[in-house]
DNA sequence: CTACTAAATTGTAATGATTACAAATTATAA
DNA sequence: TTATAATTTGTAATCATTACAATTTAGTAG
């Protein structure tokens, strides 16, 4: 069950310990870029001894480690994603749903800029996802 | 002196008030990508009645009127910056500098993907900047 | 297996950015 | 000049994140 995020950990040198384990296979079967609240109170549930600050600790050490990566495409909160190749992000203003992007850019490997060292890329677009898109017009036609 | 922003926030139908005159020349004499804190203590001298909360109100306006942007680049606080054109952004993560990036790019101009209504695209390039990368190898060679 | 120790976890308190809100002021139009 | 809706202001509340000290534990050496 837990053995593909154990051998994750070690090849990272990190200690495999509970939250960590739970932390990234819930970030590996939740695609949904959530925020520490999210990945806190739901994996709460199963481990009632977890702190919320373990959570921020843990999500921390694994994005030094560049297992995960961090989004400030909301503004507002980090998002989190488990890093397994580069892509970019949308985000819906409206619903607040985040997603993936499937568009190839020419700057996304880059590693220098102008003599500047990039060590991460992030393309974040924002406005209104179909779904909600489509609400809006069938609310004004009905009203 | 002000006539400029008279003008952009009259074909904006805005109020022309002073703090939004400031705020609006400040953001075009500072392309530093100022926060709302840096923005409200530089002009709270020239106008001691200046309150924090009208900073926030004014720039929430002028970004809705599109006439500014706001940069989610840092995680922990926005960034303002005079909308001139579509540019991404580098930000050195060891010094906070935030600096345009002038480099093109063929998903800016994008106004739909996959049914999508996209009404901002923003780059951000996260790393060492040159400055800082000199600084830490000199401190390594003399160290 | 046991003991040790540095690292990780935990809970609480503090911080910092942003928002909510109600009262006072003011830009604009009649 | 007056009316009024919009704006500004100050304070309090909220929310995400960080600081910190006490407790627990993973990994290792004996
Ligand atoms: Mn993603
Ligand atoms: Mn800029
Ligand atoms: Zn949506
Ligand atoms: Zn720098």
């Amino acid at each position: 069950m837990y053995e593909k995020y154990v051998k994750i950990l070690k090849e990272h040198t990190l200690k495999v310990t509970s939250p960590r384990l739970e932390i990234l296979r819930y970030l590996d079967e939740h695609h949904t870029h959530p925020n520490v609240e999210e990945i806190y109170s739901s994996l709460k549930k199963k481990h009632p001894s977890l702190s919320r600050t373990t959570v921020y600790n843990s999500l921390e050490i694994l994005k030094k480690k560049r297992i995960i990566q961090s989004l400030t495409i909301s503004g507002s909160e980090l998002r989190y994603d488990i890093h397994e190749g580069l892509h970019h992000h949308f985000i819906c203003t409206h619903c607040g749903t985040i997603f993936d992007i499937a568009i190839t850019c020419p700057n996304m490997d880059r590693t220098l800029y102008g003599g500047h060292r990039v060590e991460e890329v992030q393309g974040y677009f924002k406005g209104i996802c179909k779904k909600c898109h489509t609400k809006e017009k069938r609310r004004n036609n009905n009203g």
